[in-house]
RNA sequence: UGGGGCGUAGCCAAGUUGGCAAGGCACGGGACUUUGGAUCCCGCCACCGCAGGUUCGAAUCCUGCCGCCCCAGCCA
C-alpha cells in the first residue's frame, strides 16, 4: 500500500546533491518566467509543475515573473491570462509576483558598472553591420570599429541613449566579450537597444530596453533565485548567463539548468503557430477546446489535476521527446473516471417503439450515478415509456459477427431498464431505417431473464417524451499527422477537417437537464463531457466532449 | 563545418561506488461486467546508437565512429 514512488528527475538530483553539500541555507527558490506575448500551453504547464512542484516539495518558493523586456510584443491581455492559468493549475506564487520591467533601473545601473569596468561599449553600427561582422559558425567575427571606445565616452553615449538623444536602432550597448568565441552568444552580445515604444508597465519612461540575456540572469539574482530552470535551447546561453553574473558582485548566484520542452503528437506547441491558428480563424480563439493551450484545455473540460498528473507521468529529462497524445487522454480518463457522475445521452437518435408497453404509461427507474460505488454519488430517476431514443449505431440490420447490439430478432438490454427484442425495422421510402418496433421482456426490469438466457450487451437510451435536447461538440485531434510542424511546409495543410463535429439533436436523460455550466458527466459508452461555461445559457445545454471513452468495439470492427 | 546537447522497447522514462535492464502509455491475450467503460491477471522474446578496448564482470569506465536537436534576432 505504499505510494507509487515517482523517480526523481535529474534536476531534483542536482538539488539534492547541492543541499547535501550545504549549498542552500536559505532554501530553494525557483521561478516561472513567461513572456506575456501569448497564451500558455501544456508545454508551459510542464514547466509550471516542475518549478512550483520543486518549490513545494523542498519547502521553498516559486516566483511568477513576467519576462517583459520587449515592449513591442507584450500585452496586458496575456498577463491576465497567464496569471489565471497558473492559478487554475493550482499553484500560488503568494506575494512573489514580479516583472523584469521592474528591474530596469537596477539593470541600467549595472550596465553602467560594466561600462566603467570596460566590459561594455556603445556600438554605432547598424543591425546589418552587426550581423555581417558576427562571423559564422566556423569563422570568427570581426570587432566593431567602436569596440575600443573609452569608458568615459561609452558612459556619455549610453546616458544619452537613455535620454533619448538618438533615433531607434541607431546605437546599441554591447557586452565586450570575445568576437572569436566559438559560442556565438559570446561574440559581444547586444545588451540594450533603442526602441521608442510604450511599455505596458513602464509607459514611456524608457526608450532603451534590455535584451533577454542581460535581463534574465540579473532578474534571477535580484530575486534570489537558486535554480533558474529553462528549456534546452538556452543551453548555449548559459556561458553568457554566467559571464554577466560574474561581472557583478553578488552575494549569491542562481544556477541555470535546462530540460527538454514538451512536444505532443497531433498538435503544435509553438507560439507562432498557435497565434497563426487563432489569427487566421482556423480555431475559435485562444481557448478553442482543440488547442493545447491551458485555456483551451480548461474550456474543453480538462481538470487541473489531470494536467498535473500528466506532467508527472511524462517526466523531466534532457532528451528531445514527443509525447503520445494518447498519454494525455488516458490521464484525463483516469482522473475523470473516478470523480464524474454517469448519465445517458443519445447522440444520434433512432426512434424505438415498445409495442407491448402502453401508451401514456410511465415507469420510473432509479439508477446510481456512479455504479462502481453507488453511495458515492447517489441516485437519479429515469423515466421509461413507450417511445424511446436509442443510438443510431446501436442498430444494424445486417450485424457483423461479434456485434453485440440490436438487429432484427435480437435482444439487448436497455441500461438500467428491461431487455428488449427488435421485431422489425421501419424504413422510409429511401430505405433508411427510421424506427424500430420492439418488445420488452417485463421480467427483466430489475434483473436477468428468468430462463437464464444471456444478454450480450446493454445500450443507453432515453424516453423520447422526457428527454432533454442538448448540443454536443465532438472534438478530435486538430491535425491529421503526428508532427504537423515537421517538413517545412505549411503546417495548416494538415489541419483535421473533422476536428469538430457538432451534434445539435442529441437527447439526454432528464437528470442532465439540471446540469450547470462547468459540470462534467460521463455519458455512458461515449465519453466525458463538459457543460460549456460560456455557451450554456438561456436554458440551452452545450457539452464539449473532453475525451471519448476507450472504444474496444471500434478496434474489433476495424479488424473485421 | 565551430560550439553546445542528446541517443535505453512503437512513445515517454528509471538506471550514477561497473555485477549482469524499473515503471507508465501503446499494443496483444484472458477474467469479470446491466457502460464492447472501469477493474484484475498475463504477454510485450530490449543485442542499452554502432565498433573496439579495460575488467572475472559495463547501459554504466576509455577510444573512435554514426545519427538527431540547438546557436550566426537590436526575439525570448
Amino acid at each position: 500500500m505504499s505510494e507509487p514512488t515517482r523517480p526523481r528527475n535529474f534536476i531534483r538530483q542536482i538539488i539534492d546533491e547541492e543541499l547535501a553539500a550545504g549549498k542552500h541555507p536559505d532554501g530553494i527558490v525557483t521561478r516561472f518566467p513567461p513572456e506575456p506575448n501569448g497564451y500558455l500551453h501544456i508545454g508551459h504547464a510542464k514547466s509550471i509543475c516542475l518549478n512550483f512542484g520543486i518549490a513545494r516539495d523542498y519547502g521553498g518558493r516559486c516566483h511568477l515573473r513576467m519576462d517583459d523586456t520587449n515592449p513591442t510584443k507584450e500585452d496586458q491581455e496575456y498577463i491576465e491570462s497567464i496569471q489565471q492559468d497558473v492559478r487554475w493549475l493550482g499553484f500560488d506564487w503568494g506575494p512573489h509576483y514580479y516583472h523584469a520591467a521592474d528591474y530596469f533601473e537596477r539593470l541600467y545601473e549595472w550596465a553602467e558598472l560594466l561600462i566603467r569596468k570596460g566590459k561594455a561599449y556603445v556600438d554605432d553600427q547598424t543591425a546589418e553591420q552587426i550581423r555581417d561582422t558576427r562571423g559564422t559558425l566556423t569563422e570568427p567575427g570581426t570587432p566593431s570599429p567602436y569596440r575600443d571606445r573609452t569608458p568615459e565616452e561609452n558612459l556619455d553615449l549610453f546616458r544619452r541613449m537613455r535620454a533619448g538623444e538618438f533615433p531607434d536602432g541607431s546605437r546599441v550597448l554591447r557586452a565586450k566579450i570575445d568576437m572569436a568565441s566559438p559560442n556565438l552568444n559570446l561574440r559581444d552580445p547586444v545588451m540594450y537597444r533603442i526602441r521608442r515604444e510604450r511599455h505596458h508597465r513602464t509607459g514611456d519612461r524608457w526608450v532603451i530596453y534590455p535584451m533577454y540575456d542581460w535581463a534574465h540572469g540579473q532578474s534571477d539574482a535580484i530575486e534570489g533565485i537558486t535554480h533558474s530552470i529553462c528549456t534546452l535551447e538556452f543551453e548555449a546561453h548559459r556561458p553568457l548567463y554566467d559571464w554577466f553574473l560574474d561581472q557583478l558582485d553578488l552575494p549569491r548566484r542562481p544556477r541555470q539548468i535546462e530540460f527538454a520542452r514538451l512536444n505532443l503528437t497531433y498538435t503544435v506547441m509553438s507560439k507562432r503557430m498557435l497565434s497563426e491558428l487563432v489569427r487566421d480563424g482556423a480555431v475559435a480563439g485562444w481557448d478553442d477546446p482543440r488547442l493545447p493551450t491551458i485555456a483551451g484545455l480548461r474550456r474543453r473540460g480538462y481538470t487541473p489535476e489531470a494536467i498535473r498528473e500528466f506532467a508527472e507521468r511524462i517526466g523531466v529529462a534532457k532528451a528531445d521527446s514527443t509525447v503520445d497524445l494518447e498519454l494525455l487522454e488516458t490521464t484525463v480518463r483516469d482522473d475523470l473516471n473516478s470523480r464524474v457522475p454517469r448519465a445517458m445521452c443519445v447522440h444520434r437518435p433512432l426512434r424505438v417503439v415498445i409495442e407491448n408497453f402502453p401508451e401514456g404509461e410511465v415507469r420510473t427507474i432509479e439508477a446510481p450515478n456512479f455504479p462502481d460505488d453507488p453511495p458515492k454519488m447517489g441516485h437519479r430517476q429515469i423515466p421509461f415509456s413507450r417511445v424511446l431514443w436509442i443510438e443510431e449505431d446501436d442498430f444494424l440490420e445486417q450485424p457483423p459477427k461479434k456485434f453485440l447490439r440490436l438487429s432484427p430478432g435480437r435482444e439487448v438490454r436497455l441500461r438500467w431498464g428491461p431487455v428488449i427484442r427488435c421485431d422489425r425495422a421501419v424504413k422510409d421510402p429511401g430505405g433508411r431505417v427510421v424506427e424500430l418496433r420492439c418488445t420488452l421482456d417485463p421480467d427483466t426490469f430489475s434483473g436477468p431473464p428468468r430462463d437464464g438466457r444471456k444478454i450480450g450487451n446493454a445500450i443507453h437510451w432515453v424516453s423520447a417524451a422526457h428527454a432533454v435536447p442538448v448540443t454536443l461538440r465532438l472534438y478530435d485531434r486538430l491535425f491529421t499527422v503526428p508532427n504537423p510542424a515537421a517538413g517545412g511546409g505549411d503546417f495548416k495543410a494538415h489541419l483535421n477537417p473533422a476536428s469538430l463535429e457538432t451534434l445539435a439533436g442529441a437527447q439526454a436523460e432528464p437528470a442532465v437537464g439540471a446540469a450547470r455550466p462547468g459540470d462534467r458527466y460521463q455519458f455512458e459508452r461515449r465519453g466525458y463531457y463538459f457543460a460549456d461555461p460560456q455557451d450554456c445559457r438561456d436554458g440551452r445545454l452545450v457539452f464539449n466532449r473532453i475525451v471519448p471513452l476507450r472504444d474496444s468495439w471500434a478496434k474489433i470492427a476495424a479488424k473485421g
